[in-house]
RNA sequence: CGGGCCGUAGCGCAGUCUGGUAGCGCGCUUGACUGGGGGUCAAGAGGUCGCGGGUUCAAGUCCCGCCGGCCCGACCA
């Protein structure tokens, strides 16, 4: 390709409407353009890479022995009745009507269609098998954002395995695992396997893959050390020991006015610092009031005391209900002595003495309370959101909590999808069993956004060689001179013939313009070939990731980049 | 869905409070000079001021309604 006669917009600024540096890069280079909210089309570089990324997911699954299909992403009503997900999915699921008033919907994931297919399966001679696609999907999520990391509109890799019995879904499952391990490497993206809760998919185990990026979504706790990782939803930590006094023999009423917040007491003369402080919040559980205690300097995770109370419903209350419950508004609360309220109250707070809780009177504490003796809990549990630099759970070391971005998911579905779609085999006895499924997804768009999040720098992005546009640009800095566009027509044409990715700079811009675009839109390797360097027989090879440079004779040009550029493919 | 911000040339923005000839930078076109990190000079092209209605002699600006986009939160297979 000619840069010349190629589609490249790229942009000086920014883009005004864009926050995640994928985001901005991804518009600035000229590899998106957004159609409307979470609607991107891709341009001809964007396309490109897309087309590098799915290349890998590709041969990564035909590596386990996965079939590739095509299936309608527009689907008929019945189907999704059929799996209860008709009722189950809600507003996130696009519906229409056609012409005859039937109706259809557009798919969010396939797991029904290709159940559906799945029902052409006789024997279990004929199992295991690995389906896949690369796929539209669409979802009508509440708040498309962050460019290409979260739309309604995106590519996804699916696949589905069916398999006799469980022992058979979890080796589909063991292979998917080493397949995405493999998968995400090539596409240098560092990626973190956490254990995940299936929300609306149904089944029992799933696992996230977590790249770390501060345009993410998720938050995870991972330990360098030795690996550990889950989400803090379900992340667990070793804090070190409180050392308590002997406490006081009854707990002390002291006032405490203006204070609402535990920073205040601490900052109070005579208060107490967050680790001595009982927190105290007050939630209305299926509309029952339930207490839930905290030190003071932890957070609590919601997701914890879901996970863990049986409940339809779950919020905080309001400061009206907590006035009227407590006698007291939030800073001055307290569950000493209130043995009519339902008390759940976090690990960390067990065996703690000579604490410091609100009095539910506003403007006073008490100070000296054992938490044992004077609070009547009725439920220990863990309920603490870890934090940054608290100690893994598993070897002790600290962990770091950052947030990350969700770049794949595997699930183990069991039955759920193939009973409602009458997929069954007879097996070896001739009973019919029904296949058990397990279901994986990668996004292709987020996963694209995702290596950009991890390869940039001030100037642009840093493509690895694997998903680059093109993996070298040949900039010929002064192309209406007769012997710099012979040696970049020359090297440019050794380049593909040897069949690199290489598009030929030969714009009439000056040399800084094309420089700023190359490395805005970040190829791993420009080779730069101007009358300076061909006075002494040179041309200059950058790379891109770290700006290394190097003259290499001419005659010489080809081989070494060639050289360098398979060198880094894989 | 709640809260906030925004919509003016391809991109980034000023002008709106206080109504009166629609502007700036970059980009684009043509020419000249220039030529190793977004160069200089000159001449140009480019606008339903998001849409609809209203007030007014006059609306980018004031009023009403709608549409769209971004951010925070809720939600998220």
């Amino acid at each position: 390709m000619r840069w010349s006669s190629a589609f490249i917009p790229t942009l000086r600024d920014d883009p005004a409407d864009a926050e995640a540096a994928s985001h901005k890069l991804l518009v600035r280079a000229g590899f998106v353009r957004q159609l409307m909210a979470g609607h991107y089309s891709l341009t001809p570089l964007g396309f490109r890479s897309l087309r590098k990324v799915e290349g890998i997911i590709r041969e990564e699954m035909d590596r386990i022995g996965a079939q590739e299909f095509r299936l309608p992403c527009m689907h008929p009503r019945e189907i999704w009745e059929r799996s209860g997900r008709w009722d189950s999915v809600g507003e996130e699921m696009f519906r229409l009507k056609d012409r005859k008033q039937a109706d259809m919907v557009l798919g969010m994931t396939h797991e029904e269609i290709f159940a559906h297919h799945a029902a052409e399966l006789r024997s279990y001679k004929s199992l295991p098998q690995i389906w896949y696609q690369f796929q539209t999907k669409f979802r009508d999520e509440a708040r498309p954002k962050s460019g290409l990391l979260r739309v309604r509109e995106f590519t996804m890799k699916d696949s589905y395995s069916f398999d006799l019995d469980d022992a058979g879904l979890d080796a589909s499952f063991d292979r998917h695992f080493e397949a995405y391990r493999r998968i995400f490497k090539r596409l240098g993206l560092e990626a973190v396997a956490v254990e995940a809760s299936s929300g609306v998919m149904g089944g029992n185990t799933s696992i996230e893959f977590m790249v770390r990026s501060e345009a993410g979504e998720d938050w995870i706790a991972h330990c360098a050390k030795c690996g550990y990782a889950a989400n803090v939803e379900k992340a667990q930590s070793v804090l070190p020991p409180v050392e308590d006094g002997p406490g006081l023999a009854a707990p002390e009423k002291f006032p405490t006015p203006g204070v609402k917040t535990i920073d205040d007491l601490a900052k109070m003369d005579g208060g107490a610092p967050g680790e001595r402080q009982i927190k105290t919040l007050v939630f209305a559980v299926d509309d029952k009031n339930v207490l839930v205690l905290l030190r003071g300097d932890h957070k609590l995770a919601e997701q914890k005391l879901v996970d863990q109370v049986e409940a339809q419903s779950i919020r905080p209350a309001e400061p009206g209900e907590i006035k009227r419950l407590m006698g007291a508004l939030p800073g001055s609360l307290g569950a000493v002595g209130r043995d009519d309220l339902f008390v759940i109250a976090d690990e960390a707070l067990r065996g703690r003495r000579d604490m410091v809780t609100g009095a539910n009177e506003d403007g006073f504490h008490l100070r000296g309370v054992d938490v044992e003796r004077d609070v009547p809990v009725k439920a220990w549990l863990d309920l603490r959101e870890v934090a940054d630099g608290e100690g893994c759970p598993a070897c002790q070391a600290p962990f770091s909590v950052h947030k990350t971005i969700e770049i794949g998911h595997i699930f183990k579905l069991g039955t759920k999808y193939s009973v409602a779609m009458g997929a069954s085999v007879q097996d070896e006895k001739g009973a019919s069993v029904p296949i058990v499924m397990g279901s994986y997804g990668i996004g292709l768009e987020r996963n694209l956004a995702a290596i950009v999040e991890a390869n940039h720098d001030a100037n642009g992005i840093c493509w690895p060689v694997n998903t680059a546009p093109y993996e070298v640009v040949v900039t010929v800095v002064k192309p209406d001179d007769v012997e710099c566009h012979e040696a970049g027509e020359q090297l440019y044409d050794k380049l593909a013939k040897a069949g690199l990715d290489v598009i030929l700079d030969d714009r009439d811009e000056r040399p800084g313009v094309k420089f700023k675009d190359a490395d805005l839109v970040g190829f791993p390797y420009r080779v730069t070939i101007g009358p300076k360097g061909l006075e002494k027989g040179v041309v200059e090879l950058v790379r891109r990731r770290d700006g290394q440079k190097s003259e290499v004779a001419v005659e010489h040009a080809a081989e070494t980049i060639v050289e360098a550029v398979l060198d880094e493919r894989s």
